[in-house]
This record gives C-alpha cells, structure tokens and sequence, in this order.
DNA sequence: GGAAGCAAACATACATGAATGTTTGTAAGT
DNA sequence: ACTTACAAACATTCATGTATGTTTGCTTCC
C-alpha cells in the first residue's frame, strides 16, 4: 500500500489505539493478539509496529492518550487550587461525571482495573499508577492541613487519616462502581458519601 | 512413574497448587504456563491435567482452597450475629489481621486484584465474587438497618449508603493498601478508620 | 517550480518459539 | 485384574518479531 500524508497517518495511529481500547476491554490484555487490533482497525500488524515498538508500548501509548484527550486530565486535577473543602469535592465530583459520560473513558479503567496483569514488564505502568496516588494523596493531605489552619477542619481531625479514607472511598467507590455500574450511581450516590465524609470534617 | 498412594495424590494437587498460586502471584494468570507450575510443584504437566480440566479449572480450584482453607472464611464472617456496631468493625478487623499474616493469602488478593484479567473464561468467577460481594453490602445493610431500630444507629442515616460507604471503604483499603502494603497498616490505620466510619453512626 | 531522491507508512512473507490439548505408555495401589 | 496417578511424546495452533518489498508524500536543489 502505497505511503499516507502525515494527517493520514495520524489517523491510523488513533485507529489502531481505539481498536486496542475496545479489545483490551472485551478480551483483555494478554488475550488480544496484535492481529486482532490491526484487523479492527483495518489496517496489518505492519502498520502497528510501525507505529508503537510492541504491544506494551502501545498500552503505554493509549494511557497517555486516554489521559491527555480526557476531558478532564488527572494532572489538572492536581493542580486545582482548593480552597474550600467544597473544592475537594467538585474536583472528584467531575471526575465521576467524566467516567459516567465518556464511554473510553469507563473501558480504559475497567481495562486496567480488570483486564489488565501488572507484572513484570507492565511493572513501569503500575509504578506510575502508585506515583500518581500517592500524589494524589499526598495533595489531598496537604489541602486539608492547609483548611484545618483556616479553621475549615476540626482541630482534631488526623489529616493523613483522612486523606487515607478519602483515597479509600474515591478507589472503592470506582471499583465497586466498574464491577456492577448497574449497582448504583457513582456521581450521585458517590458524590453525596464523598460530600457527607467532608461534611464530617467540619467543625 | 509409580503410582502414588491418595494421601500422596492428594499432596501433590496441594503441590500443584500452591505452585500455582506462587507463579499466578509472580508471573501473572496469562502468563504463567502450565509446564512452569508443573516444574515447581515437582511433577509434569501430566499431573496437572489429571487433577485438573485446564488452567481456569486450576484457578477455581485454587480459589476453592484459599476461600476454604484461610483461618477465616468469608463465608463465615456473613453468618456472624451481628448485635453491635462493633461486632461489624470486629469482623473486618479479623478479616484484615488475617491479609497481614497469612502470605499465601495476600498472595491470592494480590492476583486476584493487579494480575488476573476477567474476561470470557474467567467470567463465572469474576460473577461470584460480584454476588459475594453484593451479599455482604446487602447483609450490612440489614444489619444496619437492625441496629437502627435497636437504637445503635442514628435515625436519620441512610443505611443503604451506610452499607454502600462501608463497602467502598473496605474495598479501597484493601487495593490501596495490596498497592503498596508499606505505606499503612491495614489493621491499625485502616481500623480506626473503619471504626471513625462506624462511630459517626451512632446517635 | 519541477524533478530527483530519500524516507515515511505501511503490507507481505517468513522464521521461530511457545503453550495447549491429547494420546499413549506404565508401574504400583486396592 | 483393573484402575489410579501420573510421565512422555506428539500434533497443532497461534502469536510474536523481523526482514523485506512497495508505493508515494515530502523535501531539497538547481
């Protein structure tokens, strides 16, 4: 087949990491072959290699994408200030609204969630999935110091324990929510356990 | 090779399937082959394929034995009379001291959560433990309900929530702390907040 | 601005290595 | 004796990686 203009090329690109999204999501993994992407994305194993080294690479190359094209970017998350618990709040709140609207967005972490072994030579993924908890919580953590000095959390509260029970609750409530999204509704449902648990922090 | 007395047979399902968990847990359900198990256990694929259909019927039988096996059951903690708050804080708090002492079956939890893909064939499994999962909310939530009437519990709490909160809180923990184990304790740190949850119940 | 030439963007073909399932063999337990 | 509890050998499928071929977009140089 005859060579692409650079646009054209592009596409593909984005063709084959869709097709790679929707397997990775029904089949998982390890499950599907790189001759099933490059056929639902109408394309050879050829083009595939071309574009990403192997098959780990191109998983790393659909979380960037997924979480560079995402409406909302966890790192913008990071960034917010906050300074109102309420803060705290609407920013998880738009992520739950996010999950619930974005098709992709739900199949990639029920993907990883789900369908996806972290060993080995996916090892590298999961330290970054750590990192950016651990980031995470180290933010909400220091957040809260900062709104206990304000007088917006009880004196008494233990801000890495709550920090910890927010991580908890965020992680648990998306777990339970990918594992039967039937169950309950995550924006709903969860941002009112999420808004009661800060409302506990008030004084 | 002889034939083997039951008793030996038997030793060597255990074998084949303590091999199994060890490389599920290092090497990932996928990618863990068969012959690697058998090599560990000591015996041939032959072995395997005696005491076992295929690889699935592998995993379910480990399941089996962990599930029944472990100091504690699950199965056990759902039949528990529940007259007290704390008797629910105490059954988790068994269930958590258990994950901290018994290898084997952090092991398992940590396949099941970060290296086991639950698509097709493993279905039927991911199935129980949605169900398992889903029983243990709805018994929190009738005991809740319970203690309400009983006075234990505020009268204005929802106890569906309740009972949706406590098992993000627990499901959280777990994955946050199978994460990265060395960041908390989950009996201690996770206790209390299992406990915090519990107290702001009451009246 | 048009042609040459290089390299991008793949398709095709091949080489190789696993991993699985199955069949057959076999020695000892019952 | 007959079956259990495996080992050993075989057949087959399948996925990956690589090497090579092919066309054409893009750039550069005059």
């Amino acid at each position: 087949m005859a060579r692409k203009t650079k646009a054209e090329a592009e596409q593909t690109r984005l063709d084959i990491l869709n097709a790679a999204l929707e397997l990775f999501h029904e089949r998982g993994f390890s499950r599907t072959t790189l001759d099933q992407i490059a056929r639902k994305a109408g394309v050879t194993r050829g083009a595939i290699y071309w574009h990403f080294k192997d098959k780990v690479d191109l998983f790393i190359g659909l979380k960037e994408e997924i979480e560079g094209s995402a409406g909302i970017r966890l790192e913008d998350l990071l960034q917010l200030p906050v300074d109102f618990l309420a803060d705290i709040q609407d920013g998880l709140l738009r992520y739950f609204r996010q999950l619930e609207q974005d098709q992709r967005f739900r199949n990639y972490f029920e993907t990883v969630f789900f369908r996806t072994e972290f060993t080995d030579e996916l090892l590298p993924v999961k330290e970054q999935y750590q990192n950016k908890l651990r980031r995470r919580q180290q933010k909400d953590e220091d957040d809260l110091r900062r709104l206990q000095k304000a007088g917006q959390v009880r004196a008494d509260v233990d801000c890495t324990q709550a920090a910890l029970a927010l991580r908890a609750l965020m992680v648990g409530l998306l777990h339970t929510w990918l594992m039967d999204s039937e169950a309950f509704s995550l924006t709903e449902q969860g941002g009112t356990l999420i808004g009661d648990f800060l409302k506990s922090l008030q004084p």
